[in-house]
DNA sequence: CCGTAAATAT
DNA sequence: TATATTTACG
């Protein structure tokens, strides 16, 4: 009798997430009002298909998963229909809108690009997922201290592996649609975005924040991360650019920029003064290998690491990339290019240091010819800001180059490996 | 802007 | 500690 009451209590929770879907049922059914009844309903349906809605773009990798949700999305149904049936209820319309709504928030930061939905659709669940960083393949050492749950740790662990299998996947089946690569970018760069301070967090308004129970495996730097956000709120980092940062900048020109009123205030949202110092660190640009391979090859086309910053980050065609970006890493690049061939005890190569990278415009390996240069010869031909295209908008795609990514982390030598003397 | 070096974050 | 990325400076 009185042990009802108890789960009552428990169901009554918000983001209540049931073992099963039986146990739902059965919880259910324990609810005398009606309406709540249906709220609960609702609810749980809602999320369900918010799920299905980011599955979907999954659903050849996980057909069971969709099937799962399928037949759970399929059983409240009913059960809906059956509520509803028994006692129609007039509220009911009160919840219905509040479905799509929330889906709907979550994609309004990103219409500046609708290319394909599907992509799209990946690439929205995966922010929200795991909504912080996507740390590259390569090191595993990169764990980000996060706020909450550290439950959200680990799956956020397993989702990164998946991932990458399905991006392995993906590659070859669908290398040939540029917004893939895109997309790959932005995992990295989207997480900036939102991820500068705190996200949007726009989908669950709810799920556990309570009780953390520290138990990460290490809490050597707690201090600096979990304690740390709130008191990160009001005077909010991050804030700096990483909104607009994409879009906005393309050739020194400012852009369209779509904000109406950049002068006036916010409406209401005054209580929490978002002006103060910019003192702001941006967040660490993350170098995919993908962006990694688009520099290299930009390079390339410029006629090795002697290209200025401004031209390679051009030629990426990657928007909210900066210059400052793209300068530092040219300056990795050109430290790490120095280094190698002196470390190796590489015996055909052993002198002419620095001629190692003017090797690398010749190489026209491959499809290299890039249209761009005319005559491989002379790389130094490319004045500043002599390009006419300067403004491409991003409907042109000359971006063929799927040369090879050398899987994970990308290795500064490996595209200087080409030998071949230069003609001296 | 560019290149380099110092400062920081991971 | 080493490395990656950001900032400061000339």
């Amino acid at each position: 009798m009185g042990s009802v009451s108890s789960e009552l209590t428990l169901d009554l929770t918000p983001t209540f997430v049931p073992k099963t879907i039986a146990s739902f049922l059965y919880n259910l059914s324990t609810i005398q009002t009606s309406s709540h009844k249906l709220s609960k309903l609702h609810d749980f349906l809602s999320r369900l298909e918010q799920e299905l809605n980011k599955i979907h773009a999954f659903k050849r990798e996980l057909p069971l998963s969709m099937l799962l949700l399928n037949d759970a999305i399929l059983i409240l149904k009913e059960e809906l229909e059956k509520c509803r049936r028994e006692n129609c209820v007039p509220v009911l319309e009160e919840f219905i809108p509040l479905k799509k709504e929330i889906d709907h928030s979550e994609e309004n930061h990103d219409i500046d690009r609708d290319k394909n939905n599907e992509c799209r659709d990946k690439k929205n669940w995966m922010s929200s997922v795991q909504l912080w960083n996507t740390t590259t393949t390569t090191t595993t050492t990169t764990t980000n201290n996060n706020d909450n749950n550290n439950n959200a740790y680990e799956s956020d662990h397993k989702v990164r592996n998946n991932q990458n299998k399905l991006e392995t996947k993906k590659r070859e089946e669908e290398e040939k649609s540029v917004t893939v690569a895109e997309d790959r970018f932005q995992s990295c760069s989207s997480n900036r975005n939102g991820g500068s301070a705190f996200m949007p967090f726009s989908t669950y308004s709810s799920v556990p924040v309570t009780t953390v129970t520290l138990a990460a495996p290490k809490d050597e730097k707690d201090e600096s991360g979990v304690n740390r956000l709130s008191f990160m709120m009001p005077g909010v980092k991050g804030l700096r650019e990483g909104f607009d940062s994409r879009g906005s900048r393309s050739s020194s020109s400012r852009a369209v920029s779509v904000s109406s009123s950049p002068p006036t205030v916010q409406p209401s949202l005054r209580s929490a003064p978002v002006q103060p110092q910019q003192i702001a660190r941006k967040q660490r640009r993350c170098w995919s290998p993908e962006l990694h391979r688009r520099f290299v090859n930009a390079l390339q086309k410029l006629g090795g690491s002697q290209a200025t910053p401004k031209q390679i980050r051009e030629l990426m065609q990657v928007d909210g990339l900066t210059n400052d970006e793209v300068k530092s890493h040219l300056q990795k690049y050109r430290l790490h290019t120095r280094r190698v061939p002196a470390a190796n005890g590489n015996e055909s190569v052993v002198v002419l240091g620095g001629l190692w990278m003017s090797q690398e415009p010749y190489n026209g390996s491959s499809k290299g010819s890039s249209s761009a240069s005319g005559s491989p010869q002379s790389p130094l031909h490319l004045a500043t800001g002599s390009r006419g295209g300067t403004s491409r908008t991003e409907g042109d795609s000359m971006e063929d180059d799927d040369e090879d990514a050398k899987s994970e982390s990308y290795s500064w030598k490996s595209h200087i490996q080409r030998h071949g003397q230069v003609g001296v």
